[in-house]
DNA sequence: AATTAGCACTCAACATTCAAGAGTGCTAAC
DNA sequence: GTTAGCACTCTTGAATGTTGAGTGCTAATT
């Protein structure tokens, strides 16, 4: 789209640019960066830069007399091209991230604790998705009786992630029979993907239970109803941590502002698709301002990593914040505890 | 604590205080109150009654020569003394209510539906909490064997709660040792209240099942773990909807404030405590101002209900506001809530 | 004895003005 | 290509004045 090939020195002032201006949240004129930057060169240079930079779409200006601010398309070439290695490793939080995942019972502990601690490594919002089954295996199905004429069926991935659901039925079921189709769901069922249980599938087998036993076709439409709900991004859940800290970012002291994030994060559905879109896309993805779908997101970055389960891409976790973020330091937290998320869940779940 | 049998004239004079308060979150003078309230005195007489009402600790004066606005202890006397009958029953939205819980299948949708639902309807922000099984009994305890040498516990309560947990063992289990366990689980344990599993008696049969068979100690002291956790209200987990409700009150729209406020919808183990600290208290409280432990809450309110599942207290929804809250609405709308998640979770759930 | 008109006084909120400071762009010199 | 110098722009914050809603008190009225 561009001259991707800033020279040195309009790379080292962009890049010093944002520095500052993540720090300080306000326009960034010529003579603070020479005074705080040993530049060799005098501010009326760094001015001429500048004015490039800006025609080249990096940089803005609120208003004439104010300093430059990074455009989206400032951060989008600082995180692609000027980021170094994820260098800072969370070194010296490592051990107590580990100690803090020890603790951890379900998988609900970790994703609510995960978020909790991505938020408190970041210092901004937090978004965990619980993992999708969509890629995974029918490991086991089971069919359990349940007081009254209900039942029980409980549903194990290869992942190691359980679901249930009580159907209510208005038959009784011996124990022959009950045996019986646990025995026909195992054969028809497990080892399947359950992305691809498709309809026509279930259908075929539905009518097969049913010339078999004496069963209410009730019961198989619940079933079915389950599996294929199971794929929607949207329908995940999402686990948030760390609401407040959109409140220390000077630019959400704008209430309207604040309240057009606020909104979003209000609605579920709306996270899980936003994050959830792409599962078996990059494992790391920055969206920054506009480059969101979403209009009421474009002062707002998102940074998002893959979580797997023995390499298979199973789930999401992000940070949110404002566009002047520190991705540095985000994109190497974010790194680290989808890695360590990953690993956590497969030790509880199996 | 104080002559609670104002006279009428006061009674009125402080209802419509609040009445125009709520509305406006300005203090109230004598000439306002005078112009839109047909009182057969004069401002003057209404500014005496005031300075009374402001003696007795019902009103308070932000500043000498501003109007008066309702102290915490005015709004306890107006919902103690001067609220009537829970009269408005949201009589129109009440088929939409009920249309919208016949779509949700599960009992996580129908906690989080009616989190969204409560707050749409009362426009603050709601809590829900998920149901407690402290106080049901297990109806059924079940083993399940999962690939590797894992198994899987499940519980389900006579309210119909689901609870599961995988445990790692280091054995392999033959069909008969498993039905083995699961007879002797349902034995022991089934038709037990939870609450009343105490340690002694967990720890006398894990002995007995150690000793009739040959099974690691691990595995019961995770379903001993298991047991035990059940029982803490913080750790029940908290949903919540219309956090951005919040933004729309004037009196949040200072920062520091809101942020205390954010920072305690963060922190879900607080929301546990707070909400389900009573469970068998009260069907309905309300708690104002002050009157929350909390120093982050004073300027909040939270009016809290108990929903049952036959008759058994189950769990706790709230609505969290300014103090300046519609009390009346607010009051008649959680109730009413409660009653249909009751039923609600009652019906999907057995 | 309760009520009310009248009045002086208070205080937040808003608008206006002003000066300071940071920054720019341009031109001409280096 | 770089830089000093300079006129110009624009925000920010402090200072000041004005307005209006509200109070409390006193003395007159019912």
């Amino acid at each position: 789209m561009m001259v991707d090939n800033l020279d040195k020195r309009k790379k080292r002032i962009l890049q010093a640019i944002i520095q500052e201006h993540v720090i300080s949240a306000a326009p960034i004129g010529s003579r603070t960066l020479s005074k705080k930057y040993e530049f060799e060169v005098s501010p009326a240079t760094i001015r001429n830069e500048m004015s490039d930079l800006e025609d080249m779409g990096f940089l803005e200006q609120p208003h004439t007399s104010a300093g430059r601010v990074p455009s989206d398309l400032g951060y989008r070439f600082y995180v692609d091209e000027i980021i170094q290695a994820p260098e800072l490793k969370f070194p010296q939080m490592l051990e107590n991230i580990e100690d803090n995942y020890r603790d951890m019972q379900s998988i609900q502990d970790i994703i609510t604790g995960t978020a909790r601690m991505l938020s408190k490594m970041t210092r901004y919002t937090a978004l965990v998705s619980e993992p999708s089954i969509q890629e995974s295996k029918l490991q086991k199905v089971q069919v359990l009786p349940v007081a009254g004429k209900s039942l029980l069926i409980v549903m194990i991935t290869d992942t190691g992630i359980v679901h249930n659901k009580i159907i209510k039925t208005e038959q009784d079921f011996t124990a022959k029979k009950l045996h019986y189709i646990n025995q026909f769901l195992s054969d028809k069922l497990e080892n399947k993907e359950l992305a691809k249980l498709d309809p026509e599938y279930l259908v075929t087998i539905e009518e097969q239970l049913l010339a078999k036993i004496d069963i209410s076709k009730k019961i198989f439409t619940e079933i079915y109803q389950e599996f294929k709900g199971i794929n929607k991004p949207e329908d995940l859940k999402v686990y948030l941590g760390g609401t407040s800290y959109i409140l220390d970012q000077p630019e959400f002291n704008d209430i309207e502002r604040l309240k057009k994030v606020l909104n979003l994060l209000d609605q579920e559905k709306v996270l899980g698709k936003l994050i959830n879109n792409n599962l078996s896309g990059a494992d790391l993805e920055v969206k920054i301002g506009h480059e969101n779908e979403l209009e009421d997101m474009k002062n707002c970055s998102l940074v998002v990593a893959t979580y797997h389960i023995s390499d298979k891409a199973i789930g999401k976790i992000g940070v949110l914040g404002p566009t002047r973020m520190e991705y540095h330091r985000v994109i190497s937290a974010v790194d680290l505890i989808a890695d360590i998320l990953g690993s956590s869940i497969s030790k509880v779940s199996r």
